[in-house]
DNA sequence: GTCTATAGCGGGATAGAC
DNA sequence: GTCTATCCCGCTATAGAC
């Protein structure tokens, strides 16, 4: 299990560095030490390799939103924390979520890897919009439009704001995320 | 000439619904009728198609966006006629930007493919901010925020929805447009 | 400008020994 | 669980005839 943790960790990377049809279990072995073989063992085959992936990201975000809703309960600090999250991905200067990546190859990955996306997808946007809704009705946020407008909107920008930030530099993603909570009107 | 145009139009849709990475000569030649040998007659290696193709997308926007500005002098229509332009990508059901695929693909593709997606990608988010600028120097628009941080918004949120809108239907980008134009209130 | 033929590499994957 | 050895395939790219 321990392996599994470490393919799982370097596969993670390089996901997210060169997306998933341009790393190859050569890239891992180079990486870990260990044989193209020895991966398939872990692994059978890519496929699997990428489903394992997605389902480590479902359940990474699955813990991290339920700790930041356990953590505050107030749905602008909420918010704020969640969009820290993403910009320690922006800070990486390498990687962009995983989710944009694999959208981005919607149309070459399995039906699998595609339903995993979904899932995430959906669930994050969830846990936004309700965010944003308690933000409307404790009269802490002034939000025109829906709650699940508005989590759309956050979905997407910070997704494309990675893949801006991570080739125009990180300044990119700041400004997004400037923009995104003055859209929002917090009150103070 | 005449064929390196429908070699380019054949790329152009491969890339955008498949990523660069993930189409091939094999493809290309499938689908025009004529051999791999004869493609790398017209563009000798896949770096320099790809090169071909962001300098076609750039001049394509190029075009595209002085059409607008000299159409409408509002710029609450150029910022229409841009988003409209937009949702004619997330309507081909297949398809999402250029920007958007190549970003996604930063570090495996050449630093002349990078050079020629970031000019393509400044361009846009410059005209947009003129626009936003305008908007708000004519009392048309109130935009939270500096025209460029408006603007940088608008890119990555466009790019993001795009992405979403394949994977998850094309009512996830009618939404971010609606809660984009929300954000940047438009006056009546 | 298009073809046939082929080189050369790297990809995912398997068999079977240890 | 890891290895060596190997398979088969598709990829980018080239040579050279027509």
């Amino acid at each position: 299990m321990e392996r599994k943790a470490q393919i799982l960790d370097a596969a993670a990377e390089l996901l997210q560095s060169r997306s998933f049809s341009s790393f190859s279990y050569q890239d891992l072995s180079d990486r870990l030490g260990i044989t193209k073989a020895s991966l398939h063992h872990h692994f059978r085959t890519k496929e699997a390799l990428g489903r394992a992936l997605i389902d480590r990201s479902y359940a990474y975000y699955g813990a991290a939103l339920k700790e930041i809703s356990r953590k505050h309960s107030d749905p602008r600090k909420q918010l704020d924390s969640y969009l820290e999250l993403m910009s320690e991905i922006a800070q990486s200067g390498t990687k962009i979520c995983v989710t944009g990546v694999l959208q981005t190859e919607h149309n070459v990955i399995s039906k699998g890897m595609r339903a995993g996306i979904s899932r995430q997808h959906r669930f994050i946007h969830r846990w936004l919009s309700s965010v944003l809704e308690a933000g409307r009705r404790q009269g802490l946020m002034d939000i025109p439009g829906t709650p699940q407008d508005g989590a759309a909107l956050i979905c997407a920008a910070i997704q494309g704001a990675l893949q801006n930030a991570r080739a125009e530099g990180p300044r990119k993603f700041t400004a997004v995320v400037r923009q995104l909570r003055a859209g929002l009107r917090p009150r103070e």
